[in-house]
DNA sequence: TTATGAATTAAGCAATTGTTTAATTAAGTA
DNA sequence: TACTTAATTAAACAATTGCTTAATTCATAA
């Protein structure tokens, strides 16, 4: 009988021989540069703190001290994590004497959200 | 003139009276409800390398070395990343012979990743 | 059985991340 | 001016994360 390999894919492992398996491995290889950066967006909501900051500025805007008193975390804390979000744009803030009011500047990232929310909220 | 304190939102800042403005307070905190959890998600997703082995898995089925040919990195470290999709039920696996194929268990994700892709990719 | 290759697991390490405290800036008030 | 409060920034630290090397398991073949 002849030697079987592996039956389904014409698969890699064994052999490097990369000019001849170039049809799917270029193929695949091509599909990962779509990918490229968009963990980006993920590291962000990735953590808790930043959904949650993200989630309470669709509802309504809000300054870093009604965020700090809301998530019941210090005032840096928070300061810290809407720099990061202000750096990738996705809050904008306006300054109103003492305070300064976050919004959101991007409404895509909730839709995000709110699609992560249908597929994964009742997960249990 | 009365004293004129922030106008739009009636906040909260400076002021430690938890009964007093539980209206906004309490809403506000029962939205952070609906998305607790949701981020155990995004973490995922927030590494490049664990998003493109599902960007990968998409397309096909493959055993762990093509993706680690794939992704050009080494076995062990594809190997921990699969575990943890594992754990989240992300990814599938079946054995055969000497060979693990995985593939997704959760086509969820890749919409989300698909969304994500809409949103963002052509930022620049 | 022994040997080989695919995959997982374990231990150790480097790098990153999130938080805290302290110092600083900014705006308003006495 | 000095004083107070909101917010940011900086420095330091703890915890987490992702990778490496080495050891181990699993399945096949000789």
């Amino acid at each position: 009988m002849s030697t079987v390999r592996s039956p389904s894919n014409g698969d890699i492992c064994d052999d490097f021989r990369p000019s001849e398996k170039s049809g799917k491995d270029t193929r695949l290889r091509d599909k990962l540069l779509e990918v490229a950066g968009l963990s980006e967006v993920f590291k962000v909501l990735g953590d808790e703190t930043r959904t949650k900051i993200l989630y309470l500025l669709a509802q309504e805007e809000l300054c870093v001290c009604d965020i700090a008193q809301l998530l019941e975390m210090s005032l840096p804390a928070i300061s810290h994590h809407l720099r990061l979000l202000r750096a990738l744009r996705l809050v904008k803030y306006r300054r109103e004497g003492k305070m300064v009011y976050y919004s959101l500047d991007d409404d895509h990232i909730v839709n995000l959200i709110r699609q992560a929310q249908e597929h994964f909220a009742e997960d249990t």
